[in-house]
DNA sequence: TAGCTAACTGAAAAGGTTTTTCATTACGAG
DNA sequence: CTCGTAATGAAAAACCTTTTCAGTTAGCTA
């Protein structure tokens, strides 16, 4: 497993005390084998690939343990809204293939003369912004529609 | 009632063949009568008040028609990820005050540029967005922290 | 106004997802 | 290697949402 990706994650939780179980280690592969959110389930499913008995209520806590640690990110999807993907550090936003589900991040944020006119028209102060964008993905396009 | 707002809603009922019955109008009334993004259940605590034996399962039915006619709109918010604000025709965008919940509705959306840089960085083709955004209200703003 | 029928309703039950509890296991410091 | 603590899986509880169903109501027709 010579995956920088992988090293990196895992290290962040020795980083922050906590411990690199198999269990972890196991939802780390999950998600990074795949560009789309997976659900806890899908993770659990995907990740006895990795570790045998893996149990759903550990996907949950180390779900919650790494969104904390910003390690993951959740999507709110069209349907439900409890996806998660692996996090790009800092302040990016998702464009979600509608069809294939597939999803990029997109880094850096020029939402700024936007935000300010919002503050201008609402006198609210802006203090965050969560955006999510859908659409084709490369991919897809060349392909008939309705058969992905 | 002399609500221009709550006729105007009612109406959109009739127009498209759904009786008006009084659990409507009493979710009606509960969402006229705040701000803020409300949950099913505080949904039916509030429309209780106008219809003393609404019940939880109506509301779902209720805000999922409503959801279809576009009258009401989810609001998915740091916690959880399901309420529900009336909604003002057309594209629109959210500000949620973080402290007290009130909700803005942006009418009129300049993000064309933006998603243009990201069609072409990403090779997706754009077909919408989610934004929601969080701030301070105004009232907010003139109280000391922690006192809402 | 009275009668009629389809739409609508509440209660109960089913279905799903997320959280809590608890005894056991395994990481990793020493 | 040993030990203490954090982490784990299973079971149960707690939620939230949807489905089912028999009874009710809105509002059209006469």
């Amino acid at each position: 497993m010579m995956d920088h990706r992988f090293d990196t994650l895992a290290h962040e939780f020795r980083a922050h005390g906590h411990k690199l179980t198999q269990p972890r280690r196991a939802i780390l592969h999950a998600l990074l084998a795949t560009a789309k959110p997976l659900s806890p389930a899908e993770i659990q499913q995907r990740g006895q690939d990795f570790c045998h008995d893996l149990g759903l209520v550990t996907v949950y806590r180390t779900l919650e343990l790494m969104d904390a640690l910003e390690m993951v990110r959740a999507v709110h999807l069209a349907d439900g809204c409890h996806g998660y993907v692996l996090a790009t550090p800092g302040h990016t936003h998702h464009v979600v293939c509608e069809r294939c589900h597939a999803v990029i991040e997109v880094i850096g944020c020029e939402l700024g003369d936007f935000l300010d006119t919002v503050a201008t028209r609402t006198g609210y102060q802006i203090t965050g912004h969560w955006l999510e964008i859908s659409g084709v993905c490369a991919d897809c396009q060349h392909e008939p529609p309705h058969e992905a």
